[in-house]
DNA sequence: GTGCGGGGCGCG
DNA sequence: AAAGCGCGCCCCGCAC
């Protein structure tokens, strides 16, 4: 595979731009135009293409006869793929993105992975702003001697992109750069579809719950659902009922906010209010809280239109500081609401409108309890980690130790529902109080002392758990703090070195200025600047890391298919999404089955299971 | 009009 | 503090 840098200039203006709408939306709109492409030809020069369209096809096809053998550098990969894969019908070997491959090692550093920022970092050249100079401008409006700057402004930043890949190559392992590969061609090479019809029917079912909802609360209250939306403005409306609206202390702790949340106890209290006006305003509330799936199905059925119905997935490869996937491109496909029955009301119609082509199936592969069999497994709770081998109900275990009785799935939901809370909960530090209000939030009332007992007998059952918090902190005290430091530690191969913990796939789990003040360790977010701080201890490390550590597992799952010929449509942290032909189903289910639990090479004792259904929609593979 | 912070909600 | 954590997008209110 022979890399192939390149960077490609399109036409831009005032509205139409990228950064004002979706990479889908850009490059597939009639306005799109390529000015021109700078590229690094397999001989080792670097040329400028200018033309239209069919000039530039066939340039590209010229100088690089086999793309199949290449791989595509860029940054934004995400961007110079669309525009290769979707117009101009060339469909590399692979791909690597400077941007998102800043992210793990420099975005820590950089806060930002614009290209002028990481090339300033590593010190290997200086970005032009040619760009800036051509809104507007149509390629039949440049001079010759105009888009001869345009070209090497482009080169420019073709070579520099070259020297910052050549750096991350460095670093990051082959199975790093495959799976960043893959990221790129979830979004370029979409294999699950969209139902316009299911869709659409979402919307109008929707529109029209609202449409009555705006007609009660207008008639009712002579009030407007945008005054229901507004806190200070419902407020007053509770208030002509005599309710005086909840306050909670705000995020900041500066003062006091409104307690208007689905969640908010004292909200809560109020559906069950004497006065039906006022239960009925506090529902009229809660329905117009959430606005995900409302605007959720118009972003789809767009994607629907503008992609002849198919799905691109625009997932950021270590969007998460542990290394997870995050969303992008106005839609996050890893939050579309569960399929469930909550309160009565179904949800999950989302689902339901992403499906397979015709003839093919889709199939969703989770890891069960993957973080906290990690947790098990690292604290050396050998029982714990056993009966998660074993198949024990774990849940129904610990709560049948809380209330001295043998509880079970089927006669005792709610008890064991306390368990799971607790084993998925518990093992990061919860306190008692956080517990309580968790529990009370589920609609399980618990007195403060039940609440210190259960969250005391947790940490007693499994001694090895707040053990690991402790040596954690230790190691940091340690390492983390210490320039030069390296710990090979013999925690799953993790190596604790100065301001980061080195994974077991040789990546880092970045803590950038982490130090010990008195309140706690300490470290800069990466969100804002050097003054705000994240805050962190050993429940917080054993979180992060078990979230890297089973980020990992999946990553080398999903690998081993893709070379196998099964590369994932989607995936959503521990669940991994296939779409194979419906024929071969039950033998590709068998096939994952068995590749994703394969031992773990860094943690051989880790117990892992999964669970694996299919269907013709996401939905119906739940 | 645009950008930003806060509160909120969805998923894992 | 023996403290669950990780994201992205939405809307509102407000500053400029």
């Amino acid at each position: 595979m022979i890399d192939v840098p390149i960077d490609f200039e399109t036409y831009w203006d005032k509205n139409y731009q990228l950064s004002k709408m979706t990479t889908a939306e850009y490059v597939l709109d009639p306005r799109f135009e390529i000015i021109g492409v700078a590229l690094r030809t397999p001989d080792g020069v670097d040329r400028w293409v200018s033309g239209d369209i069919e000039h530039v096809r066939g340039e590209l096809l010229r100088l690089v006869p086999d793309w199949s053998a290449v791989r595509v550098v860029a940054h934004n990969a995400r961007f110079e793929a669309a525009i290769l894969e979707w117009r101009l019908q060339i469909k590399p070997g692979a791909y690597m993105c400077t941007m998102v491959g800043s992210r793990p090692h420099i975005l820590p550093y950089t806060r930002s992975v614009s290209l002028e920022a990481i090339a300033r970092h590593l010190g290997v050249g200086t970005k032009g702003d040619y760009v800036h100079k051509v809104q507007g401008k149509h390629r039949a409006d440049f001079t010759p001697a105009e888009l001869d700057d345009y070209g090497n402004y482009s080169k420019n930043d073709e070579k520099i992109t070259a020297r910052i890949s050549t750096y991350l190559l460095g670093i990051l392992p082959t199975d790093e750069q495959e799976y960043l590969d893959l990221t790129i061609k979830k979004f370029a090479r979409p294999r699950l579809r969209l139902d316009r019809a299911a869709l659409v029917a979402r919307q109008t079912q929707i529109e029209t719950s609202k449409a009555a909802l705006a007609k009660l609360v207008e008639s009712r209250y002579k009030a407007t659902l945008k005054d229901i939306r507004s806190r200070p403005k419902f407020a007053a409306i509770l208030a002509q009922f005599g309710v005086q609206a909840p306050l909670k202390p705000n995020k900041k702790g500066t003062g006091m906010t409104f307690a208007f949340a689905k969640d908010d106890l004292a909200f809560k209290e109020l559906l069950a209010h004497e006065k039906p006006e006022v239960r009925e305003l506090v529902a009229a509330k809660n329905a117009m809280s959430s606005t995900l799936e409302e605007s959720r199905v118009k972003r789809l059925i767009a994607l629907h239109d503008i992609k002849d119905g198919w799905l691109p997935i625009p997932v950021v490869y270590y969007g998460c500081h542990p290394g997870r996937l995050s969303g992008d491109d106005e839609i996050n496909m890893q939050n579309l609401p569960r399929v469930e029955i909550k309160n009565g009301v179904k949800k999950g119609h989302l689902r339901y409108a992403v499906v397979a082509p015709e003839g093919y199936s889709i199939i969703a592969a989770d890891f069960s309890n993957i973080e906290a069999r990690i947790v098990a497994t690292l604290a050396g709770e050998i029982a714990l980690r056993e009966g998660f081998r074993s198949g024990a109900d774990i849940y129904s275990s610990f709560a049948t130790q809380i209330y001295h009785r043998p509880i079970n799935k089927k006669d005792d939901p709610l008890e064991r529902f306390v368990g799971k809370t607790c084993i998925l909960g518990l093992g990061y530090g919860m306190g008692w109080r956080k517990f309580q209000l968790k529990m009370r939030q589920e609609g399980i009332e618990m007195s403060d002392a039940t609440a210190q007992a259960i969250v005391s007998l947790y940490r007693a059952t499994y001694p090895g758990i707040p053990i690991l918090w402790r040596a954690l902190e230790e190691m940091a005290r340690t390492f983390l703090l210490k320039k030069d430091a390296m710990y090979p530690s013999p925690l799953a191969g993790l190596i604790f070195a100065h301001q980061r913990i080195i994974l077991p796939n040789g990546m880092p789990l970045v803590y950038p200025g982490l130090r010990h003040t008195g309140g706690g360790y300490k470290f800069d977010s990466r969100f804002a600047g050097v003054e705000v701080m994240n805050s962190i201890w050993g429940g917080t490390w054993l979180e992060n890391i078990s979230q890297a550590l089973a980020r990992i597992i999946a990553v080398q799952a999903e690998l081993r298919l893709a070379r196998r010929a099964l590369p994932a449509a989607h995936q959503v942290h521990d669940e991994l999404i296939w779409v194979v032909p419906t024929a071969i189903v039950e033998r590709v289910k068998t096939a994952i089955a068995l590749s994703m639990c394969e031992a773990v090479d860094f943690l051989p004792e880790l117990p892992i299971a999964v669970e694996i259904k299919h269907g013709p929609t996401y939905g119906d593979a739940k």
